[in-house]
RNA sequence: GCGGGUGUAGCUCAGUGGUAGAGCGUCACGUUGCCAACGUGAAUGUCGAGGGUUCGAAUCCCUUCACCCGCUCCA
């Protein structure tokens, strides 16, 4: 069980980014990309500091998830292996995972006033057919303009909706009732046709008091280059104000090879999941693994992001560690609230403040098509403050991904069937008796997939906003960074007191000793003092200091970054002294 | 992609048409007796970039890039 102490800091939301970013830029942490040239729009360049405080993460989690797994609800240890695939796959990967589709989001622009919408957020009319039934449940789906978000990816629903049992009931309600408008705070609405061989949905724009266009309240289901110049903008209402809809591809492609064109267009990876159900099979295959099992990847990832922001939160490219664990489909609930729950567990372990996570369940009309359940590991960054940002995502899959790689109806690109034969459950089957055909039947499944997906960038961006911590009241540095010592990017500073009496000489030697097993440095230059406050800048967590004393009793000073505390220990019991706190 | 703001030394910033600056930091030498001490000295600039106006541009104009804020986007 980890130490899961929080470091001892201030609430985020007391803290500026600007400072965290000027730190990590003046000790070496991140860096724009290549700055020389102005640098590159949502690309970072991590420095000496952070490479090794992202290295430092990246290895604890390899350590949690694949070297020594939590125990599971069976009190077993838990199963792992590593993986470290491609960042460019077949391109069918992206049509089958549903990526070529899912990001792809085409937009269009109001001309008139600038505003921008999802093209699949914007309605004007609706042919009947298969789209009949989405429309009028949602047009008459009961809820007081209550609900938020989409029920999947890319299909908005409305954030407001009124009761009633059809489209025409629904929009007959908005004409007549002024007061049922100004509480959904619905400023504007048209209707364009009757409901008859087309279902007409009128297109609002809903205001929910902040301000913030939401929604429409239609969905939006038809593809809007049929009648681009008869939708009206949600913005105004008017007609012809839209632009065409226009792709923005949220992947980032490439073409491998000399000849460039679209017969030759891959993509760079967008999460690194994929790489990990690609070889679901060839894992089976060649390790001795069984279900439950899970494989964990860490690797960078891609996204075209519209708008890359806040320092390193949203970036272009970015490093994942991601963790797919296959079982069987009974017993995936339970799956799905062990790694909840553990990895909930795990960020506490970083030395984040319990107070600043928050496990957020998905709502059901927020998650995925393919996705039972979802809940995100969110942190308080100070931009988001007092709100909670994404840190990491665990989300119950289902059979989805592999179904969708798997050969079969859906997929004939394929040509490897992605199940599993269960000879456990076999086993325990026959032993209850279970008729053949049963036992048959439900040994052989496609395993179900719990996802812990979070942002190893993310994670060096919550650890300096968390570990940063302003220190007014101090004679030496103005803020610190309140690393827990094993992330820290160097462990311990190794001084001379003073340059003379054959003090450095002894810190050499201790010097040269310490760095064949710990990132430690050896500093001999100006005052002690402006020694002590550089380490404690970089989040360095102690000093050894050798003084005239050592050279009488051979104990040196050991100073703490958090506390400024010190304490004399033998030069003997420096190693150990570091081996012990390091690994707490 | 839209609107607003910003861009000058590693960092924080001053400089509004006339020699490129300050503080901090960095480095060297001296000093040093536990918290950015002190003394002396040094290095570091495509003034974000490109173009224009001008005898002369960090400064005015145009274009562009990057960052911040608000939209939009973010399975």
């Amino acid at each position: 069980m980890p130490d899961t102490t929080p470091l001892a800091t201030l609430s985020p939301a007391d803290k500026s980014m600007d400072d965290i970013v000027a730190l990590a830029k003046r000790r070496g942490f991140v860096y724009p990309a290549s700055e020389i040239y102005g640098g590159l729009r949502g690309f970072w360049d991590y420095g000496p500091l952070g490479t090794a405080l992202k290295n430092n993460i990246r290895d604890w989690w390899w350590k949690c998830m694949v070297e020594c797994p939590p125990i599971g609800p069976d009190g077993q240890p838990v199963s792992i292996v590593g993986l470290d695939s491609a960042i460019i796959q077949n391109p069918k990967t992206w049509q089958h995972s549903g990526h070529v589709g899912g990001f792809n989001d085409p937009m269009v622009d109001d001309t008139e006033t600038n505003q921008r919408f999802r093209a699949d957020h914007l309605q004007g009319i609706f042919p009947l057919g298969a789209n009949e039934e989405r429309v009028r449940n949602t047009i008459s789906t009961e809820v007081g303009g209550e609900t938020t978000s989409s029920f999947s990816i890319g299909v908005p629903i409305p954030r407001a909706t009124i009761i009633a049992s059809s489209p025409e009931e629904a929009a007959g309600q908005l004409v007549s009732d002024k007061s049922l408008r100004k509480r959904l705070g619905i400023r504007f609405f048209e209707l364009v046709e009757p409901f008859d061989e087309q279902i007409v949905v009128p297109c609002c724009r809903i205001d929910l008091g902040n301000g913030k266009i939401d929604a429409c309240i239609s969905p939006a289901l038809v593809p809007l280059e049929q009648q681009p110049a008869e939708v009206p903008s949600p913005y105004t209402g008017k007609k012809n104000v839209l632009t065409e809809p226009r792709e923005f591809n949220l992947m980032l492609d490439t073409f491998p090879g000399p000849i460039r064109d679209e017969d030759n267009k891959a993509y760079l990876r967008p999460e690194t999941a994929q790489g990990i159900f690609l070889n679901f099979k060839n894992v089976l295959d060649t390790t001795r693994v069984k279900v439950p099992f899970g494989i964990a990847q860490i690797g960078k990832s891609f996204r075209n992001e519209v708008t890359p922001r806040n320092f390193i939160f949203r970036s272009r490219e970015f490093e994942q560690m991601e963790m797919e664990f296959f079982c069987s489909p009974e017993d995936s609930q339970k799956w799905y609230e062990f790694w909840r729950d553990e990895r909930f567990k795990w960020w506490l372990s970083l030395g984040i403040a319990e107070q600043n996570l928050v496990l957020r369940d998905h709502d059901s009309d927020e998650l995925a098509h393919y996705s039972n359940a979802c809940v995100d590991v969110e942190y308080q960054y100070p931009f988001t403050a007092p709100g909670f940002g994404e840190l990491e995502g665990v989300a119950h899959r289902g059979c989805y991904d592999l179904s969708a790689h798997s050969k079969g109806d859906n997929n004939k690109d394929s040509n490897t069937k992605l199940d599993y034969f269960d000879q456990e459950l076999q086993v325990r089957l026959q032993n209850e008796g279970v008729d053949k055909a049963e036992i048959k039947e439900r040994s052989r499944y496609v395993p179900h997939v719990i996802e812990p997906a979070s942002g190893l960038t993310r994670a060096v961006l919550v650890l300096l906003c968390e570990a940063f911590t302003p220190t007014p009241d101090r004679d030496g540095a103005k803020h610190i960074l309140s690393f827990k010592p094993r992330f820290a990017p160097v462990k311990a500073g190794i001084f001379p007191l003073v340059n003379k009496d054959g003090m450095p000489e002894v810190a050499q030697k201790l010097y040269m000793h310490l760095r064949q097993k710990h990132a430690v440095e050896y500093d001999a230059k100006q005052s002690i003092g402006k020694r002590y406050a550089r380490m404690d800048e970089i989040g360095t967590p102690f000093c050894f200091t050798i003084d005239g004393d050592t050279l009488e009793n051979q104990t040196v000073t050991v100073r703490h970054r958090d506390t400024l505390a010190q304490e004399r220990i033998h030069l003997d019991k420096v190693e150990a002294f570091l081996d012990e706190h390091i690994a707490g």
